[in-house]
DNA sequence: TCCTAAAATTAGGCTTATCTAATATACCGG
DNA sequence: CCGGTATATTAGATAAGCCTAATTTTAGGA
């Protein structure tokens, strides 16, 4: 019998360990203890301890000394947190006069609070938005999620603000110096100056010019902000 | 040192307590073992293990096998949580649509998980109302609160809703009476009639219509309803 | 292949907050 | 003033979540 079936409750901290894994598991590979344990701050035993509980629920699962996956049931119960926190923060962004880089800890709070109908007035109220107020896509109420559409680092014009979403290479040589420079999903990033005729890009990341090579910039996967918006 | 000196943040459970405390303790004596039980719907045993702790923290004293009373700290706190529910149920019922019935059990979630800072910023979305929805006062963010005019029901002209605050006498039998015909403290009620040359009054009451001598009436005091607005 | 370092798990303990069962106290009527 | 009932407290257990210390497993380098 499934947890869902067992009509469960989650607890503040299953929801958070779901949340960390839904976000530690986008990669592809599965979370690993440590990952989970660091991302969460607490210690590797007690994200084992957990760990055993949550399979034991079926909301994951666990191959030991290997990693944890979610399972469907688990991923939508992470899926719902990631659209109570997105709207909570573009509510609070949008109504309340919040900054948009002040929201976070106000939305980790209020997303183990609120009611499914609160969430769904609060969606209502702003419209039933796609999109939080960094960008990110907002599940709706069935789990479904826009697609992000992420350009290229080496597409996008100068002067344009944007995050770093992914590295699209596997080679840890790049991925390595990608890193060095600060061009780590989550980044945001401003591109000074394109070169023409295939040449490098020019960026600032966290204060600091970068040079990049333009086969190079082609595979940093940016989101755009604002003004070039993926809602569109 | 007390509670506040050593920082200390109260649990979603500590605050339950408190809040039943003080309400149980509005009425002047101390709160009873089984009364807070009763509304928390927890054990006695459960109470009062957590009452010694709460003695403990400074936030309550205790008198064995007698009753509790909060400490200044205890009931500011307590203050501090009639403040972020009522802000809630204000807001919730002014901006989200929800209707002054409906909004209790949302706001009791809430109430443990927003910020100091969330509930100023929806209080001054408000206009920093001082009273909610029920027509009850929200205390400030210092403590302080608005006293509430109650109307003796002898007062109230025809046609008027109000609820029922308290009964202004110690006498068991008149107590009993009236409690036996609904006219008890949270009662909703509505003037039928108000017969002349202090006769009686006609009231409705849980559906049945009572009437209520003049000397009785003047003891019911109540809260007059929307229209006849307390924060005139 | 073997050995070691890193990662994961198990063992054992703590705190909060709840419960039921047993015991202690208070109050009221005779 | 004495006993019985109602109320309160103590005793002891449980569950969730966290911790540190000890142990086990995995994986990479010589």
């Amino acid at each position: 019998m499934t947890a869902a079936l067992r009509n469960e409750v989650l607890t503040p901290s299953v929801e958070d360990y779901l949340k960390a894994i839904y976000h530690l598991s986008r990669a592809g590979h599965p979370a690993t203890t440590s990952d989970i344990a660091q991302h969460l701050d607490l210690s590797a035993p007690s994200v084992s301890g957990m760990v055993k509980r949550l399979a034991d629920q079926g909301l994951l699962e666990h191959v030991p000394y290997k990693g944890v996956e979610l399972t469907p049931e688990g991923r939508r119960a992470a899926l719902r947190m990631l659209r109570r926190h997105r709207i909570i923060e573009t509510y609070l962004v949008d109504r309340l006069g919040y900054t948009w880089d002040s929201v976070h800890h106000e939305a980790e709070r209020l997303e183990h609070a609120v009611s499914d109908a609160l969430i769904d007035r609060m969606a209502a109220a702003l419209g039933n938005p796609g999109f939080d107020p960094h960008g990110d896509p907002i599940p709706g109420p069935d789990g479904s999620m826009a697609e992000v559409i992420y350009t290229p680092l080496s597409d996008l014009p100068a002067g344009e603000s944007a995050v770093v979403r992914r590295a699209d290479t596997s080679d840890a040589e790049r991925l390595r110096y990608l890193a060095e420079i600060g061009l780590v999903p989550g980044a945001g990033i401003q591109v000074v100056a394109r070169h023409p005729f295939s040449g490098p890009v020019t960026v600032r990341v966290e204060g600091a010019e970068r040079v990049v090579g333009h086969a190079l910039a082609g595979q940093v996967l940016c989101q755009r902000q604002r003004g070039a918006d993926p809602r569109a």
